[in-house]
Order: C-alpha cells, then structure tokens, then sequence
DNA sequence: GTTTAAATTAAACGTTTGTTTAAATTTGCT
DNA sequence: AGCAAATTTAAACAAACGTTTAATTTAAAC
C-alpha cells in the first residue's frame, strides 16, 4: 500500500484524534481541519469513514509484530525473554496512543476488518511467546504447564493499562510529563514484565 | 441515590448498549428503545446524555471495591493474595461487560466525573494490595522492592484483557459460550494471576 | 370529585453527522 | 498550447443526533 503526501496527512490527523477522542467521538470534518484539507478529499481517497478506519489499521499494524530474527541470536531462554519483552514494549510504546485506539475500537461491535488484522497480530505475538517457552523447557530451566495465552495475556494487559491509565498512574507515581511517563514505560515497566513472566515461568507448584 | 423502577429499566439499558456499541456509538434513542420508554424520558429523569452516564457511573462503582472484610480473617500472606484475587475477579467478572464500559469512558476526552469515581476505586484496591504485601513481608514470606501499583496494574490489565479480547480469547481457549468464558475467568484466570503475584513478591533477583 | 403535581407522549427544535455533487483548479502528457 | 485526467473546492444532501416544547395522561392529595 502506497500513500501520498495528503494522505498520509490525512492518516497521522486521524491517528492524533483517535487517540484522544476515539472513532465515533471523531468526525470526519476535525479531520479534515486537522489535517488540513477539504472534508470530501477523505471520502475521495478513502471511500468512507469506515474504510479510512480499516486502511489506518492496515497501514499501522506490521509495526506491532514482535521481530523474531532478533530473537533467533540470543542462546537462552531467560534472555529470549527480556528480549522478547523489551522488543514489544519498544513496538507498543512508540506508536502508544494509537495502539489505545486500535484495542478499544477492535472490541466493539462490528469492526471486522479491524479485529481480523488485530487477531493475525495476537497470533503472531502469541507464536513467539510459546516458542521460547519450549526453548525454556527444554532447556530445563522453565516449569511446564504455563498457558502461553496467559502469559501473552498478562503482558498485553499490564502494558495496555498503562494506556488505559496513564492519567491515573502518572499522578500516582510522581512523573511530570508525558515523555518521563514513555521513558518509565520503557525502562521500570519493562523490567517488571521481564521479572513477572521469568518469576511465572520458574516458580514451584 | 433511589432509583424507580423506569429510571433503573433506562439504567439498565443503557449498561447493554454502551457496553456493546460504546457512549459515543450509542444513541439516547437506542437507549429509549431497548428500555421500552419514551425518548424524552432520558432527559427528564437524568437531565442529558452524559449525566447519565454519570449516574450511572455512581450507581456501579461501588460494586467494585474489594472487600476488606474478608480479607481480616485470613491469617497468613499468601492465603490473602488468593482470596484477594479471587474477590477482586469475582466482582468485575459479575459486571463483565459494564467494566469494559468504564474503562474505555474513563480514559476518553473529559469525562471527568467518571474519571473521579475510576479513580477512588482504583486507590482503595490499590491500597489493599499494599497493605497484603506489608504483611508478607512482615511474615518473612515476600521479597522487598515490589512496587504495588505495577502488580495492581498487571492484576488489572490481565483482568481487563480478558474483557477487551472476548472473542479472540473464546476462540483461542476453544470456548463454546458466554458462561463459559465467564466460567474460565472465575477459575483459570484467577489461579493465573494469584500464582503470577505470589511467583513475583517471593521471587529471588 | 376536584385540584395539583408528576409522568408520559408525539412532535419539533437546531446542530451535526457522513457523504455526494458539480463546478473549478491543478497536473501530466503530447 | 491544448487536452484529459486527477485533484480540490464550496455547497448541498438526507439522516441522525441530543434536547426541548407543549399538550396529554396518570397519580396522589384533599
């Protein structure tokens, strides 16, 4: 998929209002002055609203797919882990406004398409994660009898209520300003992802 | 807060609405409809679409908070994590859907009021975990140096996750219905997340 | 039974919504 | 320069939005 100047423009406006206004509190108009561009140049080049919705998706999702190469260098289990979770951390928080906008509108109603491109992510995801779980076991350092749907499920979630929660949770741990607030992200919650799934996956009983 | 028996029927429609289409995808017509009563009604009873949601706000939130009761009665740290956790999981699970609705509300724009009750209950469960690990720490059975907002955030977010990805989840986990997603949440789900707090407040490193 | 207030209704209010139209402008090509 | 296609515009479209009105019905009080 190739996009032009005014279409990208049209794509990053939607992205920023989103995020902080969701879909159906966006209308097609804030876009186009956000954008800067006449209100029927959207239909023009997207077709609909909808279909701008699911050409978003489809233009931003490869950006959330775990990199396996990466992966494939590091020798064992325990740091595929750390890796693996820097590496969705990093995907996640670099486009993190938008990742809120596409977790909310893909669970509501009919948004097909979107669920559809979310899911082949998840599975993705999903694939990494049980992959280095095996390794783990094999290796004989990982228990087993760990879902690896609950492990991806409890990344996922804890990473996304810092999304959710990001008002909430910058007041109650003291961060001033949005790029601390990326920056604690990337570092803090990082490491308690790293410690929370390796402390899962080695503890008795 | 007394409500009549139109009042909560409006209540209670909204609640299925929002948590299917969302605030902003919901109509105060559609409200109307699926309570079996007249448009104008809305605003006569709750003054405008978003005191409604409001109220209806106030009037669930409280549904919410962890019983602290309970949790004086049990002896020893560990115990208290998992009767935590199952207290905390049986109450958002029996208002699944409504909970979505608060999430995603309370993180969008300026619903502030929303954001105001949000916040009170996420400070009261945020303070019963803290006060759990205090005391296992004083039992000599937790580690220090774990901060209790992340575990409420990864408490919370695996919890939530469980909410937002209904359909990917039931599909993965090969669940046939409704009660039993709700079923695996109650058991499964909740036998994750006590094992991955206990796993992490004794973990060594 | 009459009076007063509360509840309920259908209709209309002015906006805003997403989308389309048809004309005007710009661009690329020969 | 001249033509055709692509782009951009302002205006209009019908539909849906949240809300209000004014009239009517129901309920409660005396």
């Amino acid at each position: 998929m190739e996009f032009n100047e005014k279409q990208i423009d049209i794509l990053l406006a939607a992205e920023r209002l989103f995020a902080t206004k969701g879909f159906d509190g966006t209308s097609v108009r804030d876009i186009a002055q956000e954008a800067n561009v006449n209100v029927a140049m959207i239909n023009y080049y997207f077709g609909s609203k909808d279909k701008l919705l699911d050409t978003f998706f489809e233009w931003r999702v490869p950006d959330f797919m775990i990199n396996v190469d990466e992966l494939a260098l590091v020798d064992n289990a325990l740091d595929k882990v750390d890796v693996m979770v820097d590496r969705y951390v990093k995907s996640m928080s670099s486009h993190r406004k938008l990742y809120r906008v596409i977790a909310i509108e893909s669970t509501l109603k009919q948004r097909m398409l979107i669920s559809e491109a979310f899911k082949k992510l998840k599975i993705h995801n999903l694939d990494v994660i049980t992959s280095i779980i095996n390794s783990g076991i094999a290796e004989g350092v990982f228990k087993t009898g760990n879902d690896p749907i609950l492990i991806h499920s409890m990344m996922m979630g804890t990473f996304m209520n810092f999304q959710m929660n990001q008002v909430f949770l910058q007041d109650q741990l003291g961060i001033a300003d949005d790029d601390g607030y990326g920056k604690y992200i990337e570092t803090t919650l990082t490491q308690f992802i790293q410690k929370t799934i390796k402390a899962l996956l080695t503890y008795e009983k």
